[in-house]
This record gives structure tokens, C-alpha cells and sequence, in this order.
DNA sequence: TAGGATTTGTTGCCTAGTGCAATAATGGCT
DNA sequence: AGCCATTATTGCACTAGGCAACAAATCCTA
């Protein structure tokens, strides 16, 4: 039967008894704070792609991301930047090359890997998204008090930095958007 | 030919000119420090979910979260709320049913219609991964130096704002992860 | 009240995403 | 030359999803 499941251990994470220090800013408060705009920003980044490309999926897109940014690479490489099977990397890459998104062409030195490119439009596209997501995070930001700005950027610095030092991101679900 | 997915329209959302107002916080720096945060955040929410039940994947798990909030519903009321075709709520909800952690009954007013509802465990899985997510979060605000909170409250709770009058929601792409 | 319209869940068909295993082609090394 | 590692691909199996066809049930109206 399939393994059903449930939860593997008990919290331990929370701290019930906890309730000595501040009063202050209230830890709760904080991470309710840091939900909310965990479901803004995510929404900011699925519109930013859904409404540029309906027919790239999520998966596609993080692919054009990496490529993006990593140059040219042979599927083995973006198979494990994207930590999917290398079949995976495969048969998506097949898909964008479909779409004219992506390039694929064997390599010269060696003749079993090939070599992946975004083509102009894949380029484009990834630029082009790009460009909308921090225009819509833009136009957010002009909405928010001048007066808090820097504080708020101080405090999502702060907030980016501590969470940096946490376990570290594996990237185990593939969650990333790059940029 | 499959329709190629070009960019549908130039930026016009950048303003290449805008170069006038602050050089104080300046408004790139923030975005830059936002899209930092959301990879940060987007990682703790996959995090939460991916240590705790590898088998249960992402779709599942916002199907569970749906249940768990808006108590027990129809197979076609849950497929509104996750914005998928029926079809896709049924077959879902038939591998959550065999994970036993949906209760599926036929409703006794309308025939037709079957009753969705969490089983103890899958009402537990998702309270366990809500738990595990604010403590990650926790810790990390524990991280924070302890001056700025109080900003950092005020600047998240800003964006959030900000973020909240814009065009809204759609939930085009299927990201919400509830809390 | 009888019959058409609507709603509800299911199922078939197709595509995408994924992993694992097997395979063929190549490259490296002894 | 021979053996082993690496690379990409392909087959199999499963989840996720949409669309269309359906049967059963409910609703509505003539």
C-alpha cells in the first residue's frame, strides 16, 4: 500500500512556553506580516509569466531562466541546475525546442552531449518577463509611503540576510524564478 | 503549428527615463531586496511542505489546504476554489482518498454530489506544515536584528497593502499555499 | 406533471512533467 | 584494445491538467 503519508514527527518547532520576551513588535505579528507578502510577491511572479506566455509552463520558464543566466549548456548541466532527471531536462528541452524557444545543436568537441541556447525569442522572453516583474513590484513600491522606504528596504535586507543563513535553499521542490 | 509563444507586447511598463525623483532609497534597490525575499520566502513555504511529506505533492497539498479552510465541500466547489477543471479535482481527490487524507461521502441532500473532507490525518498534516512554516520563519525573524522589527513590521505590512490594491489576484497559476 | 435544461461527478483522450531503468554512442584511461 | 564513465535518449509508470462526452439527478417551466 502506499505509504499514507502522515505527518513523520511531532512540531518541536514551536515553543508554547515561550512567551517571555517582547511584547514589543510581536514575533507572531512579524510572520503573519511575512505571509502575506509571501502570497503577494508569489502572485506578483505568476502574473509576471501567465500573462506573457500562456503556453510556457513553469517548469519551461525555469528552464529559459537558467539558461539565461548560465550560458549555453549541455542538458546534463541544466538537468542538475533545475534538479530534474536528465530525461526530463530531455524531453523539456524537445518541447522549447518545438516552440522555438530554445536551440539545440551537438557539440563539436564532444560528440555525445548537445549544446542548449535560448534562441532570440527565448531571450526575449525571459527579458521581457523579467522587466514585468520588477515593473509590477515597481508600481507597488510607488504605492507604499515614501517615508518608510528606507526602512523597509533595511528591513528586507535583513530579513533576506537572515534567512540566507538558514539550512540553505536545496532547492528540493523547483520552486525557483530566478532573477 | 503549436503557437509559438512570443512575447505579446513590448515593456511600456519600464520607465527608461524615469530618472527624476529619489536617489534616497532608491526604488531599484527595493525591488532587487523584494525579489531577494520572495526566493527566500518561496523556499521556506516548499521547505515546510517537502520535509514533512515528500509523497504529497504540491497541488495535493493546496487541495488540502482548501478543505482545511473552507470546511467540507463539493468536488465541484473545491475545483472552483483551486481553479481546475472538475475532472482534475475528481482524480485528485481520489488519489488524496487513497492516501487517506480526504473522506469522500455522497451528500445526502443532492445526489449527485459527493462531500470532500479531510480525514485526522490529512487535518493534521496540513496544521503540522502550517506549524513547521511559521517556526521557519520564526527563526529567521529571530535572526533579525532586534532594532529593526519593529520597522520591518511596518514595511512588510506596507508592501502587503500596496500589494493588495493592485489588479488583484487571479490565481491564474495555481501558487497559493494558504496561511 | 411531463419533458427539457442544468448541474454534478466520472471517464476517455491528450499533453506536460517527472523519475527510474535500460541502451547506444562516445570519450578516457590503462 | 579493452574496460569503465559519461551523455543523451527512450520506454514505462505515475501525477497534473484541460476538454469533451456521459449518465444520473435535480430544477424549472409549460
Amino acid at each position: 500500500m502506499p505509504s499514507t503519508a502522515r505527518p513523520r514527527q511531532a512540531a518541536s518547532e514551536t515553543h508554547p512556553h515561550r512567551r517571555r520576551s517582547t511584547p514589543g513588535a510581536g514575533r507572531e505579528e512579524l510572520v503573519d506580516a511575512l505571509l502575506a507578502a509571501s502570497r503577494a510577491l508569489v502572485a506578483v511572479a505568476a502574473r509576471s509569466l501567465a500573462d506573457l506566455a500562456e503556453d510556457v509552463t513553469l517548469p519551461q520558464y525555469r528552464a529559459l531562466v537558467e539558461l539565461a543566466q548560465r550560458g549555453p549548456l549541455r542538458a546534463a548541466d541544466l538537468a542538475q541546475a533545475l534538479s530534474v532527471d536528465r530525461s526530463t531536462a530531455t524531453r523539456m528541452c524537445e518541447r522549447l525546442v518545438r516552440k522555438e524557444l530554445v536551440d539545440r545543436r551537438p557539440e563539436s568537441t564532444d560528440r555525445r552531449a548537445v549544446s542548449l541556447t535560448l534562441t532570440p525569442a527565448g531571450s526575449e522572453l525571459v527579458a521581457e518577463v523579467t522587466r514585468r516583474r520588477r515593473a509590477e513590484l515597481a508600481k507597488i513600491v510607488r504605492r507604499m509611503p515614501r517615508e518608510g522606504r528606507v526602512q523597509a528596504l533595511a528591513a528586507l535586507r535583513a530579513f533576506a540576510d537572515a534567512a540566507g543563513e538558514v539550512p540553505a535553499q536545496d532547492w528540493a521542490m523547483g520552486w525557483d524564478l530566478g532573477s
